[in-house]
DNA sequence: CACCATTTTTGGCACCCCGCCAAAAGTCGT
DNA sequence: ACGACTTTTGGCGGGGTGCCAAAAATGGTG
């Protein structure tokens, strides 16, 4: 009788686990993290607070939690599928194609995501926040340059800005749709195949760089 | 008698809100907003907590009344003093210089700034972030082309990106050092130079922009 | 100088949320 | 049927927020 309708009670440590992370993966894509409460997160999952407190431990582990979901699964939204990446301007096209489709189908969790908390106040989310980031820059590396691990650091600095500039156009397309998707979609492209393709080799060649080492 | 160090009443409504107000950024700009409490920034003060919510009403009405300070007072962080803005490399040389600067005497309080919250989920901190970039971005259309009032919408668009260029370098640079500040200024410069000399005719001639409007 | 209107400040009430833990309720193997 | 185990509840203590009536200090006036 205990039917789907009026289940209850007792879903296994995995399934609740998971039920309780979805539930909070919502209100923190939709709320900011301090208006969103534990017992609203119980009451939308039909439990008691303690439960929520039982699987994640404090408020910030279960936000721990969801920032750490939602930026490993998108990570691969412009991964290649599979078999060795193509490299060149075709392939770019497609990459970043790819990667405004996923972005436009979790507008609201990437935005969440991206501008989670200010820098420097959480070391674990910090953490979390430059893996994510280290990884999208080494497929824009592979897919602009060619293998991550020989990239010189003036094309690491570079990227690593690219990654702000795509950002910033992304936010103000999702939220004012002022570029339009064509026009941000050229946009990138644009900007980076003249980064590494024209400012990278001004960028090595000037002696004034004088960097890396105070 | 009742001398500086014991005067403990009556500050007077202007004195009291400064006074109150700057206790209130220096805590939000070494902690972030569910961590600061009315009651520390009252203790800090050496006033009860009622006074906080009497000047300033709730807790994010001070918040937005902070954030708004921050981001209004390094507005002419590369303003060029006085008199017809002089445009060319070396204004902006200098320009970048002044920003660079600026931003480093005052870390904390901009790192705070500009990752102040998630977009979109409220309106009105949404808006004073926006206003203060528009402002910048003004101030970098009028360096580095012209008049702002008639600059192409593509000009803007890459203008914004740039923002978001920087933003990220200059973040890296603030927290590991990673980039050297002379790197960081070269890097920001050519960047920019890039943009507005080469890619900027290049993204306005091609057919394919399409954009504006839907 | 005493008095009163005004301003500034306090302290406390009611409410919400968090972290934790002991006890209750349900489940499973034997 | 019964005991060991897992899952879940409910409540306690501490702390933060928003608000408001009352108290304290101030300044002007006759």
């Amino acid at each position: 009788m205990a039917s789907d309708a009026t289940k209850r009670s007792y879903l296994g440590h995995d399934a609740r686990r998971a039920q309780i992370l979805a539930v909070a993966a919502r209100q923190f894509s939709e709320q900011s993290y301090d208006t969103v409460s534990t017992v609203a997160i119980a009451r939308e999952a039909g439990i008691a607070r303690g439960l929520v407190h039982h699987y994640f431990g404090t408020k910030r582990d279960l936000y721990v939690e969801v920032l750490r979901r939602m930026l490993t699964i998108p990570e691969g939204a412009f991964g290649h599928g599979d078999g060795a990446p193509p490299v060149g301007a075709e392939a770019v096209v497609a990459a970043i194609d790819r990667w405004i489709d996923t972005i436009d189908r979790n507008r609201q969790t990437w935005l969440a995501a991206v501008s989670a908390q200010a820098p420097g106040l959480d070391e674990e989310v910090d953490a979390i926040l430059a893996e994510s980031r280290a990884r999208i820059d080494d497929q824009l590396i592979a897919l602009a340059w060619g293998s991550p691990v020989q990239a010189p650091p003036e094309l690491r600095a570079l990227i690593r800005g690219y990654g702000g500039f795509a950002q910033a156009l992304t936010i103000d397309w999702l939220q004012r749709g002022e570029p339009s998707r064509a026009a941000l979609h050229h946009l990138l492209l644009q900007t980076l195949l003249a980064l590494v393709g024209e400012e990278l080799p001004r960028v090595q060649s000037d002696p004034k760089k004088a960097a890396e080492t105070p």
